[in-house]
DNA sequence: ACTCGATGTCTTA
DNA sequence: TAAGACATCGAGT
């Protein structure tokens, strides 16, 4: 699996892949190191060779998520490698991909557009295991009293990402985060 | 405002 | 294959 860095006005971000398909997006990170280690943790439970390139096959990719830090709403159209992911993990993220910038929906609504009303709580566990936040907006997906959560970055995330996006929920909403 | 049961899927052992 | 985890929800108190 390759990865490269991408500077953004954020921070320093990871894009990785496997022949020509994305496998993997980390968040912007003050240093390569923090962003780098991130990448290592979500591939712990692999053992497959990471190789540092300094370019990559998805140039339009680069710029759409160099624009989305700018604030510009961007509509990500590169193909993800859904493939190795349980399939009821695809149907979930491939209903939240269609979520337009600067809109929300909520954990029922995805279960519901996927044909299984009642496994809200399902798709919540699966959005966690998403391999490419941002580029698939899992932040984007709340619960329907609440903001839901974050896994792996937290809920300061989300709200950053929702915040640039302008995106508005209800105000009634509990958005404190904890530490 | 808080607890608790039902819920579907995934991961690990 | 069984148990435990989980980014939910709604009803009951």
């Amino acid at each position: 699996m390759f990865f490269k860095y991408i500077s953004t006005s954020w921070g320093i971000a990871i894009l990785s892949w496997r022949k020509d398909k994305v496998t993997r997006f980390i968040l912007p990170q003050v240093k390569e190191e923090q962003a780098l280690s991130l990448l290592n943790h979500v591939l712990s439970s692999t053992k497959e060779e990471l190789v540092q390139k300094n370019t990559s096959p998805f140039l339009d990719l680069e710029w759409e998520i160099q624009q989305y830090f700018k604030g510009k709403p961007v509509v990500f159209s590169t193909p993800i490698e859904l493939d190795s992911l349980p399939p009821f993990t695809q149907w979930v993220l491939e209903a939240t991909a269609t979520t337009p910038w600067g809109d929300i929906t909520t954990y029922q609504e995805i279960a519901k557009k996927i044909g299984k009303p009642t496994a809200t709580r399902a798709v919540g566990r699966s959005l966690g295991s998403n391999p490419v936040p941002l580029i698939i907006p899992c932040h984007r997906v709340v619960g329907k009293k609440s903001l839901g959560g974050y896994s792996l970055y937290g809920l300061r995330w989300k709200l950053l990402l929702l915040g640039l996006e302008k995106a508005n929920y209800p105000s009634d909403f509990n958005v404190s985060v904890p530490e």
